[in-house]
DNA sequence: CACCCGATTATCT
DNA sequence: GATAATCGGGTGT
C-alpha cells in the first residue's frame, strides 16, 4: 500500500464533489501500532447552506468542527449509541460544510475490526456508518479535530480516483430535509455498501 | 427545565 | 419490512 498524505486543498472544494472524489481513498487508523485500514465506498455530503446538514442552522458546540478548517474531522453521536466520521470539506465561499463516510471496504487490521466490532459479522463488520467507527475505534472523544492530512492517529491516504462510470448517486439516508438533494455517492456493485431504504 | 427528535443498528416477523 | 432501543443536543418556556 502506497502512503502518500492527500493535500489541504483537495478538502477546499465542493463539498459534493470531495465526497465523490473520496470514493477509493483510504481511512486509516492507528492503534497502539496497529494499523487498521479501509477504502472507502461511500459517501454523503452535508453543506450549511442545505436544511439536512447539522450546521444549517448555524454554529453549535457540537457543530463547531464543520465551521473549522478543512481536512480535519467532525464525529457526532447519535440514536444514544452511534459514532459518525465526517471530514470538514468546503469552498471558502461557505461557513461550514462536511462529507459523512458511510461505509469502507476492509483493507488492512480486519481481525483488529472484528475484535472491536464481534457482532460485525460478513459485510455488517463496516457496512454502515455507525458500524465503520464502532470497527475502528472512532468516538468522539479520541477522534474529534483530527487533521486527516497528517499522519497520526487518524488519516486519509490518497488512492487512484473512481471513474464515473464506476460510480452511483442518489438521495442521502436518513434525513427528512433535503431529500431532493442527490448527494449521496458510492462504488457501482460494491458489497460493502450499506444497505439503504 | 421540559420537550422533541435524530446523517442508526439489531432483532424480530 | 417493521420496530424498539435509548439519551444527548437543540430549542423554547
Amino acid at each position: 500500500m502506497k502512503k502518500k498524505l492527500i493535500s489541504r486543498s483537495f478538502f477546499e472544494r465542493d463539498t459534493h464533489l470531495v465526497a465523490q472524489d473520496l470514493l477509493g481513498k483510504i481511512v486509516v487508523r492507528v492503534l497502539d501500532g496497529k494499523v487498521i485500514a479501509g477504502k472507502i465506498v461511500e459517501t454523503e455530503a452535508y453543506t450549511s447552506q442545505d436544511p439536512a446538514c447539522h450546521a444549517f442552522r448555524g454554529k453549535t458546540e457540537r457543530t463547531a468542527p464543520l465551521f473549522e478548517r478543512v481536512g480535519h474531522t467532525y464525529v457526532y453521536f447519535i440514536y444514544s449509541s452511534h459514532f459518525c466520521l465526517n471530514i470538514v470539506s468546503r469552498n471558502p465561499d461557505i461557513p461550514a460544510g462536511g462529507v459523512l463516510l458511510r461505509a469502507l471496504e476492509p483493507v488492512a487490521g480486519i481481525n483488529d475490526m472484528q475484535e472491536l466490532r464481534p457482532q460485525g459479522l460478513g459485510y455488517n463488520l463496516t457496512n454502515g456508518p455507525g458500524k465503520l467507527t464502532q470497527a475502528m475505534a472512532i468516538t468522539k472523544d479520541s477522534c474529534s479535530r483530527i487533521d486527516v492530512t497528517q499522519s497520526g492517529s487518524l488519516y486519509v491516504i490518497d488512492a487512484p480516483e473512481v471513474a464515473p462510470t464506476d460510480m452511483s448517486y442518489g438521495p442521502r439516508v436518513g434525513i427528512s430535509a433535503g431529500r431532493e438533494i442527490p448527494w449521496r455517492f458510492w462504488i457501482t456493485g460494491n458489497p460493502w455498501v450499506s444497505k439503504s431504504k
